[in-house]
DNA sequence: TTGAAAGCGCTAACAA
DNA sequence: TTGTTAGCGCTTTCAA
């Protein structure tokens, strides 16, 4: 019973119809200048009805030289594709985004350094998304000067290629400030990821600048680098707390990193945010359903998903864009893991 | 500067060998009976180097009647796609096993009881997997008949379609022994998604097994329908703990719902595992980051994916499948959110 | 208003 | 060993 029920193609219709391939294709496409009259134009419509007729996408797609299919590559190692939080709601506003013109999304996990042109290169796809990529990418700068149709989610730092993202310097200000504000000075930074991100190199640019602005030496002992998953947030954080004089605040690059560097200071009965407080980055689901509920900048990922669609589909027709590099806002959701500093951390700061 | 590069056609670089198309054909595809002398062969790489030739997939999937890429829809809705923690995961492995068959994914997200089955029928895949899958789905009993391939992913109650899940019978069954071997009787569940969802049903059943089992009587006022998003253990929760009698226990059938059911929990001053203890589903990232960390069921992801994309890939390959529907085995992890029911529930329970 | 015919770029019999 | 040829299923120009 399990055999594959044979496809009609277009020419039995136009000989169900008694017309010629053309007069389907034409009636099937509601070509506007084919003047062709009702009668005939429902004997088509019924024959195709009839024979269950669906066009074949394979043969579409090479005689219009597009398949109508975008290819979404996430750069991520192995050990922090779980890590990800986003990608569902991404996926699912991407694709709201692209369906409408009648594009799909092919989905691509990569190495980051592997390369993923040959999505653009053997035309499997019309043009490419790049998610998160890394600073200098050498693909991606390939890939632009062979004339495919690229588009960043995050922050390229090539000036040729087109990028969506969340402006992570201001983001970060947002965070550093905040905790400037409550009166911490000795401020930490665990990095959401290794620095050839352009995302981790840009957060750390911002806490930078929060703390200049505010006349707070830059101190790198109090900066450790976070490499995406929860482990690397635990490990930083220890290192954070070994120090002779720890931080009473750390501005952690990303939610999940977060995670590790909570644990780390759960586990040396320290409490935040009375011990030390902690700001994260992304609001995750969870980040509410911690305890204490984490205090972090959240995302439009939505809106990053609906933009990167619509200028990647504006340069695959040829459309110019409107903006070369759109950076959205993000918000500072302010929940109960930042506090003012401890008097005890203030000793410690003023000794 | 963007201007799209020419690409060159088999035709160019048959010419530039001084070949036909057949033999540039022949060498490129490694064409084994075919006795093309080394040094023919030579001069076509280095042709095709020199014009850096990438065969056009639109053109070779018309040709070979296949795209070589496999639909991935995702059944969920707007309000829940996000809560699909195992999202990248999944994708990665799935990725991992199709890709050395030269497969890749299209991703699709879709409203449960839309259609999705133009991917197949437009023949723009080669085949499905179903992710979630309802009771009854009309859509993919009309995609079997009609002869696609399709696997769900998840327990689809249809017989005749293929399919890949962990014991969800089992699964939940592990959960509930594990309160009842702790001492609860009064026991609650809230499924993790509607009941027109076969893990819903199934975890129910194991649920309802396990008390049988254990010669408790099943008690309907214990049971509330979640839906997949952490609002509905919120509410949930609420309608159990306003119970006369609230259970002392209660297995969540998703660790998300279970978020919003802590939450409810928390709101009441009630403690966990002192006042009531609760058991999740799914074992997602952040389970052991909760205080206290839940105790839950893990479900083997990467092995789902595997073996879906492994069944789908034989079945598009025309080898029998070894089997129809596997069942693969879950596992409970203990942490810290059941533990005894406490006296003052024990007094509730004998009143 | 409709049809014939030429491809899109490739594969794979079949010939030579 | 290599080339000729006939498609794959559709779109679209051009002619009728």
């Amino acid at each position: 019973m399990r055999k594959k029920g044979k496809r009609a193609t277009m020419q039995q219709v136009a000989e169900l119809a008694g017309v010629s391939r053309t007069t389907v294709s034409f009636v099937l496409n509601d070509k506007a200048d084919s003047n062709i009259p009702p009668e005939t134009r429902q004997r088509v419509l019924d024959a195709a009805r009839k024979l269950n007729y669906v066009p074949d996408a394979k043969a579409v797609t090479l005689v219009k030289g597009r398949t109508n299919i975008l290819g979404l590559v996430i750069l991520q190692t192995v050990n922090n594709i779980s890590a990800n939080a986003f990608l569902g709601e991404y996926l699912h506003s991407l694709v709201q985004t692209i369906e409408p013109a009648g594009y799909h999304v092919l989905v691509h996990p990569a190495e980051p350094a592997r390369t993923y042109g040959h999505l653009a290169r053997s035309q499997r796809v019309d043009g490419l998304i790049v998610f998160g990529p890394l600073v200098d990418d050498a693909e991606l700068q390939a890939l632009q000067e062979e004339g495919a149709f690229v588009v960043t989610q995050g922050t390229s730092h090539l000036a040729h290629v087109p990028s969506v993202d969340i402006d992570n310097v201001q983001s970060a200000m947002l965070a550093v400030e905040y905790l400037i504000e409550l009166g911490h000075r000795r401020i930490g930074h665990i990095t959401n990821a290794p620095l050839n991100h352009t995302s981790a190199r840009d957060r750390l640019a911002g806490y930078r600048r929060a703390l200049d602005r505010a006349g707070i030496p830059y101190d790198e002992n109090l900066v450790c680098e976070g490499a995406l998953i929860d482990e690397s947030g635990y490990n930083a954080m220890c290192g954070l707390l070994d120090l002779p004089h720890p931080p009473t605040a750390v501005f952690v690059g990303s939610d999940v990193v977060a995670l590790g560097a909570l644990e780390a200071i759960r586990e040396r009965d320290l409490s935040v945010p009375d011990d030390i407080s902690i700001v994260g980055f992304d609001d995750i689901l969870l980040s509410r359903y911690l305890s204490p509920a984490l205090t972090t900048v959240h995302i439009p990922i939505n809106s990053l998903a609906n933009e990167g669609g619509k200028m990647l589909l504006q340069l695959i027709q040829g459309k110019p864009l409107t903006q070369d590099h759109v950076l959205l806002e993000s918000e500072l959701i302010i929940r109960d893991s930042a506090g003012p500093p401890s008097a005890q951390a203030h000793k410690h700061r003023l000794s």
